[in-house]
DNA sequence: TAATTTAACATGAACGTTAATGGAGGTCGA
DNA sequence: TCGACCTCCATTAACGTTCATGTTAAATTA
């Protein structure tokens, strides 16, 4: 444990240069109130040394981390992988470093991360929480560490959120299907997200609607079983449905698999409709069409948002809803 | 920029309950040289007072910050981003925090990342660099911060290295494909990581030289053109072969997709074999059988040594090359 | 009983940086 | 010619911890 490995700091380079900690810190940091030549001077002489910021010092003294944490499921799944990865690519294009901490929706670990990002002085936090009455949030509402939910919504709260129009998508997806001629149609979710998996049935459900299908030709489950998918897919099939609206394409992906294990081909016998087209980013050997969230907007809108909300805690409670388009496969 | 949000500090507790900052201090850290009761009452009113550790200021005296960065490809890729969970799952035990970079094989953005990490002072670095002589790495060297490398492995190096035995995975591949009867036989590589890759066709190579297949009927090809790729496969095809091993999952499932649109069934026409074993963690509609890394292994591993490192720099180089096992689908 | 140890805490400084303020010298206008 | 102002840099203190070292009183030992 050899301490600070005798690395440069802003005393190494005062000493080489002649002036002040603060003049070489007010120069490193391209301030005015350094003269042109001075500035030049002991930004060579800094590179030459190879001399790099040391964050803690820098952050512990000005209050600010330019550290976000990211707090989601897994990286396992994709979603959340490729979301993760377009917020870290746009929070290091603007400085910041990210700590990303996976709950695998277990509420105490949720908390546990929170608890981590909060002792590491995070100047804010993206959390798509396990649920709504989580400790995690209420620790970081507490906190008063600013924080965007990320992909979740709740009706009445203070809360700020980016997430994506989940009725238009749900709209968007049954229009193809209608379109494509289908007349019989169900929607499966696995997990009960249950605000996101409300709004897009109901979307769903006014496309139907309006294409004059009757309510008793669309369907909608949410098994808490996952050994009851098949059995209700094939109740579906049965009764002649021939469209599926996925939750989202990773469930789709499941179910795909499902169907395929029993015989039952896509789109031959059942065409699937996904959420979140994350197969625009990974390779999938049957592509279905999908709704497109636009992760790299709602990426962006995220990070915009939580720096608004770091530089002014005043801002009224934001509550971005993002549009949603359809990718036809 | 409300600075520290009036954050309880060790001077709060030590303000409410009569004692000393440094009593206060070696209290929460349940260190000796302090009276059982004593401990007690202050780690109750720090409960009680809501009281967070600050990091910073913790690690700027201290001079260890408790934090690692990963740095990979992309989190887009489900080996990375899988790997990535598992580091810091395991980081996250141990009381690390873990910076995840992606370089997205840019060997700028990838030295970006490095000083990144190193202005915040981690404690170490997982690396799986774009190139052995790519800047990051000797940036990393200079920085005399431990660094080990991920799924990379170079001969002739002092670098410490986490990898997995390619050469007994490519022949566990090579002995399937013969067990289950094919006699000419391919391997497919993407992107040129040279080492892997080579390592892991030799081993194939050596399978097939077991088995008496020879030399002409196993093939080996590394388009640098993606476009290349089908027609690659369709001259194996048209050449006799029946079993191809791809150099990883992620690059079977392009293959796959690609195969697919050309008409071409797997396993019908083409028996496809992977490695990474990616499929233990994602699902996957066409289950192929693949070589398992054991990512779970790898990631501990990895943790386990860059601590060990941290510990005593002057421990010998560490190769750590693990196990694999084949898993059949 | 005096010397020595020990338990339990206090004191002061330091980590490397930045904010707030101060001050010397020069310029400029009236 | 004198103050006003500006440019450029220095001085001092602070961020919240932890390390190294003191200090005091009680306990132990010779």
């Amino acid at each position: 444990m050899t301490r600070q490995k005798g690395r440069i700091t802003l005393s190494d380079i005062a000493a080489a240069t002649g002036f002040t900690v603060n003049t070489v810190s007010r120069a490193l940091k391209n301030k005015d109130d350094i003269s042109r030549e001075t500035c030049e001077l002991i930004q060579n002489k800094a590179k030459e040394m190879g001399y790099v910021r040391n964050y803690l010092a820098s952050s512990l003294r000005s209050g600010r981390t330019r550290t976000l944490a990211m707090i989601a499921g897994s990286m396992i799944n994709p979603f959340y992988a490729i979301l993760a990865d377009l917020i870290q690519q746009e929070a290091a294009r603007l400085g910041y470093s990210l700590f990303i901490l996976c709950s695998r929706d277990n509420p105490d670990a949720e908390l546990q991360a929170v608890e981590m990002a909060l002792s590491r002085q995070v100047d804010g936090v993206l959390i798509t929480p396990c649920s709504f009455d989580s400790p995690a949030l209420s620790t970081l509402r507490n906190s008063k560490v600013p924080f965007v939910l990320l992909s979740r919504y709740q009706e009445n709260t203070a809360d700020d959120c980016v997430y994506c129009n989940d009725g238009e998508g749900g709209y968007l997806a049954g229009k193809y299907l209608l379109d494509s001629g289908h007349r019989k149609l169900a929607m499966l979710s696995y997990r009960q997200v249950v605000f996101s998996s409300k709004e897009r049935f109901s979307g769903f459900r006014r496309a139907c609607a309006e294409a004059g299908i009757p309510e008793q030709d669309v369907f909608y489950a949410c098994p808490e079983d996952p050994a009851a998918v098949l059995p209700q897919l094939q109740a579906w099939l049965s009764m002649g449905v021939t469209g599926l609206f996925s939750f989202c394409d990773v469930e789709a992906w499941n179910t795909i698999t499902l169907l395929d294990s029993a015989g039952i081909r896509v789109p031959g016998d059942l065409t699937v409709v996904g959420f979140d087209n994350i197969l625009g980013y990974v390779q999938f050997p049957k592509p279905i069409p999908s709704v497109d969230c636009h992760l790299q907007e709602e990426a962006c809108a995220a990070i915009d948002l939580i720096r608004k909300r770091i530089h002014d805690p005043s801002l009224p409670p934001q509550q971005l809803r993002l549009p949603v388009s359809f990718i036809q496969r």
